[in-house]
DNA sequence: GTTCCTGCAAAAGCTTTGCAGAAGA
DNA sequence: TCTTCTGCAAAGCTTTTGCAGGAAC
C-alpha cells in the first residue's frame, strides 16, 4: 500500500482512531462513501471501485461497510426496500426518495423534538427518518 | 366462502370501498393484520393463516400484502434489513426495534413538526420513523 | 508470530415471476 | 363470460458464510 498524501493521513487516521485495522480497500471504501455522498449502493462502490483496484470483491465491500458502520464512520440507509445505501457520518437529517426517478435527497429535521414521551426508559442508538413520495423534478415531468 | 358476521361486513365494506375484489385469503389476512397489530412479518402470517386455510400459499400472502399496501388498507414496517413486517394503517407512529430481543414498538411522534423547508415543492406520500436501540426490559437484563 | 482481512465459490433467505386452473363479479 | 386471483414451482437478487492464502501489526 503506497500512499503517501495529506488525504492518506487523515482517512487512515479516522480507521485508527476507531481501532480499524489499515488496509487499502477499507481506505479507498471509506474515502468514497465520504468523497460520494449521494448515498451509493454496494454495487456502485463495487462496480467504481474495481475500476482502481481490480481484485477488489463485492465480498470485502460488504465486510468492510460492516466494519465501518461498527465503527461508526459510515451510516446505512436501508429506506429501499431491496438494496442498501451508504452514507457518511454527519449530524442527523433525514431521507427522501423519489418513487419516481429513485433518487434519494437529504432533508434537515428536528429529530430531537421526534422523541416522544413513549420511550422513556429506552435506550436509544440510531434513528433514521424515511419519506418517500415524487420531488418536484418528476412532478414536472409527470404533470 | 361461508361467513355471515358483522365483522365480515366490516372487512369485506373495507375492500369493497378500495374496490379490491373479494376473496378469503383476502378478508383473513386483512382480519388478521388488524387483530394482530404487533407487527407481524409474511412468515408469521403465513403460519397462522396456514391452520385454518391448509391450501393457503406464501405467494397469496405476499400478492395479498402488496394489494392491501397499494389499497392503504395496511402499512409496510420495513425497519428490519431482511424481513418486512406490517401494520393496519392508523394514525402516524414511529417504530422502535429493539436490538437485543428483536420486538417492534410503537411510540408517538409529531410527525408534521418533522418536515423542514427543505421539502417544499416535494411531494410526500409516505412517512416512516424508524429508532433503534434497547428497550426497557432488555436493559434490565443486560446490566 | 498472531491475529485479522481478502476474495472466491457456494449457500442462504426473502421476494418475485410464469403459468394453469379456479373463483369473483 | 370476462377478468382477476390463487398456488405451485422455479427463478431472481441481495447478502452471508466457509475457508485458504495473504497482509497488518
Amino acid at each position: 500500500m503506497i500512499y503517501t498524501d495529506e488525504r492518506f493521513e487523515e482517512l487512515s487516521n479516522q480507521l485508527r482512531m476507531k481501532k480499524v485495522r489499515l488496509t487499502d480497500q477499507r481506505l479507498k471504501i471509506l474515502e468514497y462513501i465520504i468523497d460520494n455522498s449521494h448515498h451509493p449502493t454496494v454495487e456502485e462502490i463495487y462496480m467504481d471501485l474495481h475500476k482502481g483496484i481490480p481484485t477488489l470483491s463485492k465480498t470485502t465491500v460488504y465486510n468492510t461497510l460492516n466494519t465501518l458502520i461498527d465503527a461508526n464512520l459510515v451510516r446505512l440507509v436501508d429506506i429501499d426496500d431491496n438494496e442498501a445505501h451508504f452514507d457518511p457520518v454527519t449530524e442527523d437529517h433525514g431521507h427522501f426518495k423519489c418513487e419516481s426517478c429513485g433518487k434519494i435527497y437529504d432533508f434537515e429535521i428536528n429529530i430531537d423534538a421526534l422523541a416522544g414521551n413513549d420511550l422513556k426508559g429506552f435506550k436509544i442508538t440510531n434513528k433514521n427518518v424515511y419519506f418517500k413520495g415524487i420531488c418536484p423534478r418528476c412532478l414536472v415531468n409527470i404533470n
